[in-house]
DNA sequence: CGAGGTGTTGAAAGTGCTCAAATGGCGTGG
DNA sequence: CCACGCCATTTGAGCACTTTCAACACCTCG
């Protein structure tokens, strides 16, 4: 148990937790190993736990009438989610889904309530955590109207990495190219055409899953001019929805 | 200030202070009649206040290098707005405009900081504003992926209303049309044709801006298949960003 | 009456979507 | 180790929806 610990703490929504609070959480705590595709909850089920991401990537979905499918986020390392149950009678209002390779841990929901009624410190994080949170979606919104699909490739691809960083740079696609285009809003077909467009406009190279370009100023300038961020963008990945960040 | 004290005290965000505390901070309050067009504040500047909205329509607003504005929200009354520059080393993270005569309370956002150091209460009605405000961007999210344009007026129409209203029905645009288009995400012109086309498909009769419609089943089949809210929608505007509700 | 803002309409172009088919990689069973 | 089949990805062609640019109608206010 002790590394599912330091995982805990590491993020910044439980480091508010005293050690005790966190071993005494644990021993309710299960951990999950999943294989791509294994499933923990659908939308509208009832909810009795939410859920840590120590690794992997997770899809949270959610489906219409007409069946079709709409990607809420696609979390990696150290996010929760699941939490958003409390707030729904709760029912789960999105299921999830690994999509990678990914190991959970599943967290008794009464943890939250019980320590929003007695932990202001708690509370603080978690308001912290609700904030970036919608940020996030708010700017979301803004590139899926502002951007062109190229662009949002672009910017994807930016925030899988880091902003300052100089010099030729290599990026590994996290998930499926299906996933990744249904994550950005667009068809899998657009998404291949947008990406060599992408290609033609910034001189980045693609093999597969990997990306390579020279610098990251090329792709910025390409993708930014289009966002209220500004240039090097304000660094959404770690202010955002993301609560802790990869080692 | 008598009435100021009730606008407040029947917001759920506010309900949690006593009776002195609002009292203390409408002391320290500005009540600011606004009228269309009136400018609050804008993007990335110093904030000291926050907003809170009596009555009327204010847009929320950024804009990107080149010139594109995005409409980030249009609030009503009950709503507050500017709180985000707590989050983000007290800088407006949007511009905020009247965009029909208003009249707004600001309040300083050192009152938000010092109650959530001190009252549990207060940090859970505003992790609940938060919780609420996110939902809301994810399934604006949703909207702009799965719905048409007629279906993202229909839905707007819809929102508008009590949805569980029987019967014919009367609906008045809240403000210029073409503030309605781009706070959906569409050109003006194509929010024209899509309502032509919303009034060929469903049977509602526009004429300027008064909307009437036999029931709303009819815009509720046509608008709601391709949501994942489902039919009789949950009301987002009850859960959503909307603190208080319309008198 | 004239000006400016707001909303509508038309035509052409663009962007992304759908359907269909081809390509290519990868793991399994033989 | 190879062939097969499955699945992800790419490519092509045509289509649908939205945007853009331009012109016009309408309304309100001075």
């Amino acid at each position: 148990m002790h590394s599912n610990h330091i995982f805990l703490k590491s993020s910044p929504l439980f480091s508010a937790l005293s050690d005790e609070k966190i071993e005494s959480l644990l021993e309710q705590a299960n951990i999950i190993k999943c294989t791509k595709g294994r499933v923990l909850f659908l939308s509208d089920e009832p909810a009795t736990h939410f859920y840590f991401l120590k690794f992997g990537w997770i899809k949270l979905f959610r489906e219409t009438l007409d069946g079709a499918e709409s990607i809420v986020d696609v979390l990696n390392d150290g996010h929760i989610f699941g939490e958003s149950a409390m707030f729904s009678e709760d029912l789960y209002t999105y299921g999830a889904e690994a999509v990678e390779p990914s190991e959970v841990i599943s967290l008794p929901l009464s943890m939250i309530k019980n320590e929003l009624d007695t932990n202001l410190y708690f509370a603080k994080s978690f308001i912290r955590f609700l904030s970036d949170s919608r940020d996030n979606k708010e700017h979301e919104i803004e590139h899926r109207s502002l951007q062109t699909a190229p662009q949002r490739i672009g910017c994807f691809l930016l925030r899988l990495t880091d902003q300052k960083k100089k010099g030729p740079l290599t990026i590994h696609l996290p998930y499926d190219k299906t996933l990744v285009a249904k994550r950005l809003g667009m068809q899998p077909e657009t998404f291949s055409r947008a990406l060599t467009k992408l290609r033609e406009e910034t001189g980045i190279r693609i093999k597969g899953s990997t990306v390579e370009m020279d610098s990251i100023t090329q792709l910025q300038e390409f993708t930014c001019s289009a966002c209220s961020s500004g240039f090097p963008c304000r660094d959404l990945a770690k202010k955002g929805t993301c609560v802790g960040e990869h080692h």
